[in-house]
RNA sequence: GGUGGGUUGGCGGAGAGGUUACGCACCGGAUUGCAAAUCCGUGAAGACCGGUUCGAUUCCGGUACCCACCUCCA
């Protein structure tokens, strides 16, 4: 059985994983805030999180690992919007709106992580159905001394927990000093954050005994990993970025009102996604959602390729390049497995580089020997424990009947005019093919064709059309 | 200002204290009407300065530059 090893935030080592109970294996990944559709940066964490959870089944059993990611909906931008439509006339109540909103959002969601190839969790919890715990907990914490109510808020003290900065490797005095906020006036300590607070009329919110109010962002994910995988639990995950203050502030929420549980052994985090080597933010503007390159034809199994290319823990950089030299490598790989039944398991190359902290792009290296050796049996089962090359991803590969039917008589024509030596002709065929994306392999055998990165079936139609098709 | 991360061949991108990463591109050969694809093969690296070592791109220290977090953000 292979030994996964995962570099660990919380030790900052990378070291031997070792579940809590092999037969139940639980994970908890901070999911969207579900005001918009998913950015390109918003899928890298999903993917991370997606090959760790397919390295764990593989290794403790299909049925031995439990997979929670949250949605946030809980939130201003999401208030905002359904204020917008509201004041636009559109029928319902503003929780309506709210609900109507976050639907929507969620399925897009779906829709976009699953043409990324990224499995479903087991558990995909909606904050808004766990406020009831999150007020629990809440008042668990206010009564063992770790929070206090002023002004209607309910704000954790931060002084009263040992190891507030621990994850994040950061002093609380040291924070105050870089402290760039507004200090609120009720705060005993500069750093204390919110808990719960009071919602105006025309917010959505729930009855509290600190009266009617919202929960804090950080309270969410403690309370609803808290309430499906227990007060102890496996792996954490999320961004780089949620590293100080949201995951530093439910390790202090969840150890006060847990104080004999450990929550989560393992911190795990992925560094962000770039493009053009600047952070891809919304403050910058310079973000584009997974929906943007799929409509852009950039097919879910190149994305999905382009992000494991690069280690999870090293910043990465988007660029339309890889994306080409992902679309070559996989129509390549699709033809070499084309017909092939995948190998009873995955090659031990492959297994041992996503063994040693997710090593993905050290795992395509593997994937590239087995493609070189014309191992098509365990290219595709290796492939496929990376979530490539698995055949409800594959449509973007294929031709269309139409497209099939034009080349084959493109192929006549030019086998024609060859067998005539009208090389003219023929060289002019052949560059049509270059130009739509159609690459053509002369073999003894006869000519074979498959389609390269940018097939473009409108110049392929064309060239048909002026060749008598 | 505080904290964390990075810097590898033309480009992308891994591992390992001493032996070819890998992919793309390039170059040579085979093949071809010429090509493409394919096959075979050759090159090409580790920011800078010190230290440890028989030996460092790999460990340690410093410098430079880049990025991020400290503020909603994966």
């Amino acid at each position: 059985m292979a030994q996964i090893r995962l570099t660990n935030t919380r030790t900052r080592t990378k070291e031997d994983f070792v579940p809590i109970d092999p037969g139940n294996v639980r994970l908890y990944l901070c999911g969207p805030t579900v005001y918009d559709r998913a950015h390109l940066g918003n899928a890298r964490p999903v993917l991370v999180f997606d090959l760790l959870v397919r390295m764990l089944r593989h290794v403790y059993g299909a049925g031995a690992v439990t997979y929670v990611r949250n949605f946030t909906d809980v939130d201003d931008k999401i208030n905002a919007e359904a204020q917008r439509r509201k004041a636009a006339g559109r029928p319902g109540t503003l929780e309506d709106l709210i609900a109507e909103r976050s639907d929507e959002t969620i399925g897009w969601y779906h829709q976009d992580m699953d043409a990324l190839g990224a499995l479903r969790p087991d558990h995909e919890p909606r904050a808004t159905a766990y406020v009831g715990q999150m007020i629990e907990m809440t008042r668990d914490l206010i009564a063992n001394g770790h929070a206090y109510e002023a002004e209607r808020h309910v704000l954790f003290d931060v002084r009263s927990f040992r190891d507030y900065g621990k994850l994040s490797g950061r002093s609380v005095d040291d924070m105050i000093a870089g402290a760039r906020v507004e200090v609120a006036p009720y705060k005993r300590d500069p750093m204390d954050f919110v808990l719960w607070k009071p919602s105006d009329a025309d917010l959505p919110g729930w009855d509290s005994p600190w009266g009617r109010g919202r929960p804090g962002w950080h309270i969410e994910c403690s309370a609803m990993s808290a309430a499906l995988l227990g007060p102890s639990f496996d792996i954490h995950g999320g961004g780089i970025d949620l590293q100080f203050p949201h995951h530093e502030n439910e390790i202090a929420q969840s150890c006060c009102a847990h104080p004999d549980a450990g929550f989560a052994n393992v911190w795990l985090h992925n560094e962000m996604l770039q493009v053009e080597g600047k952070k891809m933010s919304k403050s910058l503007g310079n973000f584009f959602t997974v929906r943007d390159l799929l409509d852009r034809g950039v097919p879910g199994e190149v994305i999905r390729f382009v992000m494991l290319s690069t280690h999870y823990r090293k910043p990465m950089d988007w660029t339309d390049a890889k994306a080409r030299e992902a679309e070559a490598v996989l129509r390549r790989w699709r033809g070499l497995v084309a017909g092939i039944e995948p190998a009873p398991s995955p090659a031990p190359a492959v297994i041992d580089a996503l063994s040693d902290d997710l090593n993905s792009a050290g795992a395509i290296a593997a994937l590239h020997e087995l493609a070189a050796k014309g191992d098509g049996a365990g290219l595709l089962a290796s492939a496929r424990m990376l979530g490539l090359l698995l055949p409800e991803m594959g449509g973007w590969a294929e031709a269309g009947d139409a497209a099939a039917d034009q080349i084959a008589v493109l192929l006549a024509a030019r086998l024609a005019a060859r067998q005539a030596r009208d090389f003219a002709t023929a060289d002019a065929i052949r560059e049509g093919f270059a130009a739509a994306g159609v690459e053509v392999k002369d073999t003894p055998q006869g000519p074979e064709w498959s389609l390269a990165a940018g097939f473009d079936p409108a110049r392929l139609a064309d060239l048909a059309k002026a060749h008598g098709a």
